[in-house]
DNA sequence: TGTCACGCTGAGCGATCGCTTAGTTTGGGC
DNA sequence: GCCCAAACTAAGCGATCGCTCAGCGTGACA
């Protein structure tokens, strides 16, 4: 076991189901696998959590609550320059999908697992996290700044390159995340340009 | 029923396995759920296929061949122009992921339920995909066409934008598959083009 | 008409699933 | 020293899992 001996077993509970949605999914995980993981008894995780599904939404909840704040404060930091907007919300999407890989699996993939009422809510911060890179750049194309023929459609892509990288990213000596995001956001800046 | 039930027993249930792996994943869908799709009983199954990751493997090789094929076919239709041949590639597989959403979902998202041996094929097969993208934007970097300075991270992020759509895109009939594939390609020329 | 191969059913095997519950342990407040 | 709430275990419930298998029906061929 790591530090998260320390950790109280709510939390480890958590951590071990963010891992094991993240590799194996969340029909491919047991509460058994979870509950070992955190060194508890099958019963165990039932005193921290009301359900397997609980915990998915619980997860997937703070992932998405994280990314709609990362993007917000992006907005915030740069009011008046399209560009430096556009540029620091895809470094900061990009750098979380790399660094925060399990994490971003969970919000991205694990979606069709919730259950009616949480995929509710989650599909209200999705929705807002598509509105706040489309205002992005729309708001370059209002100023002059862009050149796109079909914001939506930019949008998508800029958005899913982003979170593809949740899929493919493995940690690497050479490729670390801040190089990526780095590379990820000049490129989202040339998506937006006239060729 | 539709005109599946003209088709013989063991591709419905390859066509059922595909949607249900699809929408609810490799792990959440049972083999009773693909038989009954298929209108069989449930060891109807196993009269036709070894086993549930069987299915998977079949359906999934049948895929990635196919985005070998629509690759390899756009490289020989333009050898000697970069610009052409990596519009055509994105096109191909923007189209491929649109319109055969199913299958790409079974192709990027259900790695991780195929069996060892299988995966191995699988992996070569993704490696090949990888080279051919990687491949065309070296080609137009070495041509004096292209401005890039990274080329595998340039790939990533255009084999990403393009894998992704296989997950948010639904059939529209204002984004169709061709529209949406167009847009997508025009995009990757950007990204390989200097601001 | 007899028969044999083949597609398929339906019962059911052992394993594992999510979750509950009775009971044990433990540590802090009186 | 006593007590109670909270954390946790171990056993096990009913359901469902992937898969097997004995047997049935049917159409092609002798």
């Amino acid at each position: 076991m790591s530090t998260d001996d320390m950790l109280p077993a709510r939390q480890r509970l958590l951590e071990a189901a963010q891992k094991s949605f993240a590799d194996k999914g969340f029909h491919g995980t047991s509460t058994r696998d979870i509950a070992s993981a955190a060194g508890l008894s099958p019963g165990g995780v039932y005193v921290h959590h009301r359900s397997k599904e609980d915990m998915l939404f619980e997860l997937s909840l703070a992932g998405h609550e994280q990314i709609v704040r990362l993007l917000e404060e992006a907005k915030a930091d740069h009011p008046d320059d399209p560009r430096q907007q556009l540029h620091r919300m895809v470094h900061q999407l990009v750098l979380m999908h790399a660094r925060d890989n399990s994490v971003a699996r969970v919000v991205n993939y694990e979606l069709a697992a919730l259950n009616a009422p949480h995929r509710e809510q989650i599909d209200a911060l999705r929705h807002r996290i598509q509105e706040l890179l489309r205002e992005a750049i729309e708001s370059g194309v209002t100023a002059g700044v862009f050149v796109v023929d079909e914001v939506g459609m930019t949008a998508n892509a800029i958005s899913g390159m982003s979170v593809d990288v949740g899929r493919w990213y493995r940690p690497d000596a050479h490729w670390t995340p801040e190089r990526l995001a780095v590379h990820f956001a000049d490129l989202a800046l040339r998506m937006v340009s006239a060729a």
